[in-house]
DNA sequence: AAATGCGACAACCGCATTATC
DNA sequence: CGATAATGCGGTTGTCGCATT
């Protein structure tokens, strides 16, 4: 027996909502408000609606100080960083952006956001060795192949959302242990995410587990800074914060002297970026984009300027060795069995192969690769 | 000018979770 | 405490408009 449907599909209005619809829903909720059940809606005021898609009408268009389109730093600031520590969550993290609903956003991240972060790199020439000799690829995301040699259930298991989230991460890796490869110290923090700078402080991530993406590579990098130690009972009732708190508190977190409102710096602490000054403690050395330049050092030109240039393209306009918005690839993924490889590139690997990464080698990369085991086991998707 | 491709967005569908009886 | 209903959520699809061929 399968689930009985929530409304007469036959005798129901499907697609484009009229002015008409739209009026009579708007009015009869802002005077009466839902009643709490959304299945008798429509019968009360007579339209020949789901109730599903008149709470998706309210919710998404017709409640009052909804915002559509025009999505600003800030906000792709925060969708990013969120996406890449929770994934997919869409309504976890409209809760962060006062007026956006989960639908705008994951419009918006499918549409633009995913594409400007992981569709600027072409595919790597094993990735398309492979894809010629069989291997499937995930082209859709721009990423590398597929476990091959009958392992393509291992790959299966994760989700595109996943996979792009092991591209975001691992392209951070990538870049931390640049630092530790140009004989920076291994102890350096973890630069990226500081959600605890970006999430507002009392909109804490319900459902935020430690296996959760962020958790397990943080973890296994010795990486303190992870989802684990928020409130996760009080998101919902946090949700609810007014944008000016968000605005004052959240976005404008620096105090110090240097802050400038709006200003460069201003953007990346905003995303959880450490101000140059801040991090220049523990990080004094530099890391440029292309992995010529990676081998021979550069200006000051810190992680969190690589990073946020490349998530806003601006490597192209920025000082050392990043040239024309060229991005550093993925490091390779290696499945468990050490037989397949995702998101390949040579160049890259070739000079992280020559890094030492550290005696504990579990979850790190190790050599040009990383084991994709410690990936899949922290996806939930 | 017509055909085609593509991006953007609105809406739907089905599953999971929560609330209620 | 289990069954059922309602709601929430994320993935997917459909449609429209614009750009390109």
């Amino acid at each position: 027996m399968g689930r009985a449907p929530c409304c007469d599909k036959a005798s129901v209005k499907k697609g484009p909502w009229s002015q008409e619809e739209d009026a009579k829903l708007k009015a009869y909720i802002e005077e009466n408000g839902t009643g709490g059940n959304w299945i008798a809606l429509p019968q009360k005021i007579g339209l020949k609606r789901c109730g599903k898609s008149c709470r998706l009408r309210w919710l998404n268009y017709l409640r009052p100080n909804i915002k559509h389109g025009d999505f600003t730093q800030e906000e792709e600031h925060i969708i990013c960083s969120l996406y890449i520590s929770i994934g997919s969550r869409w309504s976890i993290i409209a809760a962060q952006l006062p007026g956006r609903t989960d639908n705008d956003i994951k419009n918006y991240w499918n549409t633009k956001l995913k594409k400007k972060l992981l569709g600027k790199r072409a595919p790597s020439r094993r990735a398309r060795a492979n894809h010629e000799l069989g291997g499937a690829t995930l082209a859709a995301t721009g990423g590398g192949a597929m476990c091959g040699g009958g392992t393509a259930s291992a790959a299966q298991a994760l989700s595109s959302s996943a996979l792009e989230r092991i591209q975001l991460h691992m392209r951070l890796q990538g870049l931390y242990s640049a630092f530790s490869c140009a004989g920076i110290s291994s102890n350096a923090p973890p630069q990226w995410p500081k959600l605890e700078m970006t999430l507002l402080p009392n909109r804490p991530l319900p459902g935020v587990q430690p296996t959760d993406a962020v958790a397990t590579a943080a973890s296994v990098q010795h990486h303190p800074q992870s989802l684990v130690g928020h409130n996760l009972a009080a998101a919902a009732a946090a949700a609810a914060t007014t944008s000016e708190v968000f605005e004052t508190e959240q976005l404008h977190p620096a105090a110090g002297a240097n802050y400038i409102p709006g200003g460069p710096d201003d953007q990346r602490t905003k995303l959880g970026f450490c101000s140059s000054s801040a991090e220049a403690g523990v990080l004094t050395g530099t890391v440029e984009m292309s992995s010529a330049s990676l081998l021979g050092g550069g200006f000051g030109y810190g992680l969190h300027d690589e990073l946020y240039d490349f998530i806003y393209s601006r490597c192209d306009q920025s000082v050392g060795g990043a040239q024309g918005g060229i991005v550093p690839p993925l490091p390779e993924l290696q499945c468990p069995d050490g037989g397949a490889i995702i998101g390949a590139d040579e160049k890259f690997s070739a000079w992280t192969a020559s890094c030492d990464h550290g005696p504990d080698g579990a979850g790190h990369l190790q050599g040009n690769s990383v084991n994709l085991h410690d990936y899949v086991l922290g996806y939930d998707q």
